[in-house]
DNA sequence: GTCTATAGGTAGATAGAC
DNA sequence: GTCTATCTACCTATAGAC
């Protein structure tokens, strides 16, 4: 992102304030994602985002409260749309494709997401508490037995976590198969390659259960 | 473990620094699976190891050095296995179940590896480098492939990453496995019902490719 | 090999000028 | 809202006694 740009723009208007905040933001999401809490510093922070450290604990009170802010829009980004997808009245498997291809779309536009968010909840499972209200998770499994009440709970959770494991794991090993792939082109070639045959896996999976 | 009791018995025998090194690995393990390299602090480790923190300096140079020595054994925990695996002589279909049984029991026991490593791979990529020789991968690949040349390059690929993302990826995502299954009976149960289940997936999706 | 003391640097956070 | 200066605490690493 080119903030120096922008900045200058918002300036004249007489408006920087209003994006500083967003800017921070917009930051410290790209850095916690790298690096994870305890790897990124303040002052690299302020550095990235343009603006001065002070500014910082002006907008957000310490490292933590910011930190919280991004780590909660990130848990989101990840398990939001599940919910609102089985939510939604439509057949088993046109539920199971559209999460599948939202994993895939989310992913291949944010793939550091996963890595983060479960090693810093492997951290300190307290966020999970503050995250995962406990009506979040029947709901999932009611979302997919709605309309399928041959499925028992126990079923529905061996089926979602099959197509969250497939779908986001090969990012999580992007490194690697990146290193197998030779580069990120073929790593997204790859991914695309892999979006149809996890359907059709999960879908195999369902027939079998 | 109760460095404390092993600790008064070699100190008896004179033979306190031999285990010394050992019982600051073996620490160093633990605490850099729980919070990766920045979080990490010598002086907590030196006090969990119940050794002094000038001794950390003097078995390892500096932190650096004593986390590439755990990262190591880390790496080759979770990836060592699969190319000797893949390397013996036996049938696809007892490689494949050889591969997710000798998963499920690696991360039952160490559920933290995969998270661990693949944060760290994330923030430094260039650990890879250091691990991942250009010999290991195609190895994987013709491993699958021996006797079985219908299996294409590609094939090999796709086979081994869900081999690999259904058999890990659960305990990545334990923290909230847990809080559906309410507790770590309950995480152990769905895991091992989980077994058979991931042997099958993967049958199937042989015979569909 | 083991410990104490401390150097040297950097972290998060605050105070106060503008 | 923004910046500079600074406080206090802590972290890694080293020096040197035993």
């Amino acid at each position: 992102m080119q903030w120096n740009k922008l900045f200058a723009i918002f300036d004249q208007m007489g408006k920087k304030s209003l994006i500083t905040q967003a800017r921070i933001i917009d930051t410290a999401m790209d850095l916690f994602l790298e690096k994870g809490y305890d790897g990124v510093k303040m002052q690299e922070l302020a550095d990235r985002a343009g603006v001065n450290k002070g500014l910082l604990h002006h907008y957000f009170n310490n490292k933590q409260t910011l930190f919280n802010t991004i780590f909660s829009e990130a848990f989101n980004q990840l398990f939001g749309k599940i919910g609102s997808i089985l939510a939604a009245a439509s057949t088993l498997e046109e539920k199971i494709n559209a999460i599948i291809d939202s994993y895939f779309d989310l992913l291949l536009a944010n793939p550091r997401l996963p890595v983060f968010v479960l090693f810093e909840l492997n951290r300190d499972p307290a966020y999970l508490e503050k995250m995962f209200t406990n009506e979040r998770l029947p709901l999932f499994i009611r979302g997919l037995q709605h309309g399928n009440s041959h499925i028992t709970r126990q079923k529905a959770m061996h089926i979602i976590l099959t197509i969250v494991s497939l779908s986001v794991f090969p990012f999580m090993a992007r490194p690697i198969v990146m290193k197998i792939t030779r580069g990120e082109a073929g790593f997204v070639r790859l991914i695309n390659e892999r979006r149809p045959l996890v359907k059709t896996v999960v879908k195999n999976l369902i027939k079998a259960l």
